[in-house]
DNA sequence: TTGACATGTTATCAGTCGATAACTAACGTC
DNA sequence: GACGTTAGTTATCGACTGATAACATGTCAA
């Protein structure tokens, strides 16, 4: 297999890993058994533990991005209109239903104390924000949007989705943080 | 030193060591050097290295509960009143100034892979939400305030107000998020 | 054919990890 | 003053970690 090829294997592998547990909670080796390789292959690939997760956390940023711009790029977006906030919020709900891609977004921004991932969380942060904005609505319109974004991915990485039976509390902030989209994380991607 | 005295002592240096690398990231030694303890000690106050964790995790949720609950009691709450709504938030962020208590809690909202934390964070994410709720505000206003919670939690522990002059978007969501708070959390008290 | 390069491997290491066992010292009390 | 209890220690263990070095194999160009 070519270089490039592995190197991707190597990134859906790590994916899979960090996202149970997290950058310090997972060895280099769970990565290379996940991709079928041998550990001191996957820190050669590259270099060091800390940059395969930096690699990791940016290509799920950008994926959350390009899902916005996507929707953004499809049809003309009007701040005004509730519909195309849905729209939006949608997307992204689908989006979380990889729940790899979720968790080692968590991760990422939970790990503030590793000061290049915490750079690196900001800057997904960011331009996230920037493309919302982008849409001309007002500042407080996004970051509400960003906010309930927030609540969603901390409600599914606590697994409130698979105990609503447990927690009647607990399962009102669910159905009301998800709305419509309750189905659709309730049948998770991975 | 009694045994009870040690033990809060020992919570309170593994909730600061804690903040700082996780439950993954952060060693029982970490915890007894924090406290000026030896390791083995630490391990046999509490079981395991679990059983410390979800405790600091515990007892970090009660004290926003509490925080919550003390506002409530103070003086009568107007659903409707965004006064009322203001003096809420202004309670959490002066919580969050806190650095420790804040990052305990993302880590534990992080960490879903772990069964018993993820109930943990579930327990506590349920009782503040019922605590809001208590107001008789309905539940999508309550959900939002939580919401625009989480995102005030992931903001700081991705360092965003420490980093204000690198980044026009992302100084636009902090100001846009902490909006009158921001002087408090500015000045951090851990 | 040979030699450079890319794609991997096995072997190994020094350090760290959580946990257990065994020991010590102080204190209260009968 | 012997004894149980409490509060702590040092010593030690087997497992794991990230990283490095050395080696193997295959491919392609000169």
């Amino acid at each position: 297999m070519s270089g490039d090829d592995r190197r991707e294997l190597v990134l859906a592998a790590a994916t899979r890993a960090f996202s149970r547990g997290g950058y310090a909670g997972t060895s280099t080796d769970a990565v290379a058994k996940e991709a079928g390789v041998s550990q001191p292959y996957v820190v050669r690939i590259f270099g060091t533990k800390l940059a395969l997760f930096l690699e990791v956390l940016e290509r799920s940023c950008d994926r959350i991005r390009e899902a916005f711009e996507a929707v953004l790029a499809e049809a003309p977006f009007d701040p005004d209109d509730d519909d195309d906030w849905s729209r939006l919020g949608l997307a992204y709900t689908e989006l979380l239903r990889d729940r790899d891609l979720l968790m080692v977004m968590m991760h990422g921004f939970s790990a503030g104390d590793v000061d290049e991932i915490a750079r690196c969380s900001r800057q997904g942060m960011s331009r996230i924000f920037a493309t919302v904005r982008a849409t001309g609505c007002p500042d407080e319109r996004a970051q509400e949007f960003i906010a309930q974004g927030m609540l969603l991915n901390v409600m599914l990485s606590m697994r409130a989705t698979e105990h609503l039976d447990e927690d009647a509390d607990l399962a009102a902030l669910t159905t009301c943080a998800f709305g419509d989209a309750l189905p659709f994380v309730l049948s998770p991607i991975s």
